[in-house]
DNA sequence: TGGGGGGTTGACGCAGCGTCAGGGTCAAGC
DNA sequence: GCTTGACCCTGACGCTGCGTCAACCCCCCA
């Protein structure tokens, strides 16, 4: 006759782990001795095994006992669920994996390596880290709705930076949200006028970019959002893009032309 | 302005799973309007995807905090253990895996194959089915302790089954505990000198069974059990073979020669 | 006679939420 | 103005598979 503790020792599990199987009913209470102890028969250990045998296996304990007292079939049929379940399990954990691969950076966090790349040539431009930032979650934000999708308009965003006026752009909002000094800023006037001028273009050469009508407002409303948090400029800028005639701030829309 | 359905909607999470990374203080509790409503901006969309992509990732949410404030060096450094983590988990998972594909059959579970094939031998020279499973259960016990002892044992326990007496040995022992008449049997004392006569063959020729000193002797102890729980008459079968000089069951050894 | 290494029950803790219970709020339709 | 349904709020328990006290009992050895 063993001891709990023996017999936990020749299945390999603790002691504690014994206990919890009787609580829930999994391995039978045993006969107590004289002093209240658990006395078990070679039996227990062999159920002990069986159950660490499945436990180990991944199947839940709350199935372990149906699945010793079943048929041959419904056994078979249950190992075959939990083998696909591991499957999954397996696929999930790999996923994770190649996600985690992609953290190595900062910037890859939540993103796929096309905006990575499109990132870093801002930086090689000698656009502020501040403002690549805001780049980043704003393309966090899309990434999340539309990942392949955010895939084939990177290299058409890619190409706009070989426009020096694009360029030009990006480098004055650098150093419009890099200067703390809140004033009216001259360098405003600028960057309106370079985004006014660069939608005119896009809008004369048909470019539908990005948006199609697939795409409900949810995100381009939050991008705006972002970007107001992240400097109440921003505000200023839609505004100054207003009276020269177009709304929005990611998304821009040409607005009827009421003053002439 | 979001609110917590919305902002859960956009990062593709449950609000109870927002509302337990406020609680946690993973995701900073935003403000209230008037009507005691959380409100969020847009920078907690992006805050939260960036959560559940480390958590999607396996991290757990008590590192994401200090990994999301952490320098790009700790972060990689937290990456790599990640890393290994995910790696050992799906090695885990594969392992299971393997075993799960072995449970196929009742008989698998907890055994190596080599032991199947000998339960079905055993099975195709007429050995009863309560015998069969009785071995197994003592094969579970010896595989517990020593599984790569166990596979090298089998051809030559599978060589043991072409000797007319060992089979005629089985044969008998079904016949002894399939009948539930529990009455003093004339073929428990044919078992006995089977048992007597080939534990003498192989003591002469000098077969140093399974045993060697290595082996504590609780295995053995328990398989002895195993056999009387399973049925007592092993107990009378123990007996008869003292009477011829031998002490044991599993494991039968030679008794000093006293009764001349 | 005391100490150390067993055993006993009972209870809380863990991770990451799911899922009530028992309210209040908001927008819309009657 | 009233109802309805879809949200929101807090608080609390449930789930899995045990680990880990706490507080006590028991046996064996010196």
């Amino acid at each position: 006759m063993l001891t709990i503790g023996q017999l936990a020792a020749y299945a390999g599990v603790t002691v504690r782990a014994v206990r919890h199987y009787h609580q829930i009913g999994l391995l039978p209470e045993p006969e107590r001795d004289a002093a209240g102890y658990r006395r078990y028969r070679a039996a227990a250990v062999v159920s002990l095994i069986k159950i660490r045998t499945l436990a180990d296996a991944g199947v839940p304990l709350s199935r372990i006992g149906q699945m010793l007292d079943a048929d041959p079939a419904a056994f078979a049929e249950a190992v075959r669920r939990i083998d696909s379940h591991l499957r999954d399990e397996i696929q999930r954990l790999e996923t994770s994996r190649e996600q985690i691969a992609q953290l190595a950076a900062g910037d890859a966090l939540a993103l796929p390596s096309e905006v990575i790349a499109y990132l870093d040539r801002l930086r090689e431009l000698g656009v502020s880290e501040r403002m690549v930032e805001g780049e980043r979650d704003g393309w966090i934000l899309l990434a999340a709705r539309w990942s392949d999708r955010v895939r084939e308009f990177m290299p058409g965003k890619l190409a706009q930076l070989d426009d020096p006026r694009v360029v030009r752009l990006y480098r004055v909002l650098s150093e419009i949200f890099d200067d703390d000094d809140a004033g009216d800023d001259s360098r405003l006037e600028e960057a309106a006028d370079l985004m006014a001028c660069l939608a005119e273009q896009a809008h004369a050469s048909g470019e539908i970019n990005l948006g199609e009508e697939a795409y409900d407002d949810l995100p381009h409303d939050l991008l705006d959002s972002l970007a107001v948090e992240a400097d109440p400029r921003v505000e200023r800028l839609v505004e100054l893009l207003r009276e020269r005639g177009w709304s929005g701030w990611n998304r821009m829309e040409r607005l009827a032309e009421r003053p002439g």
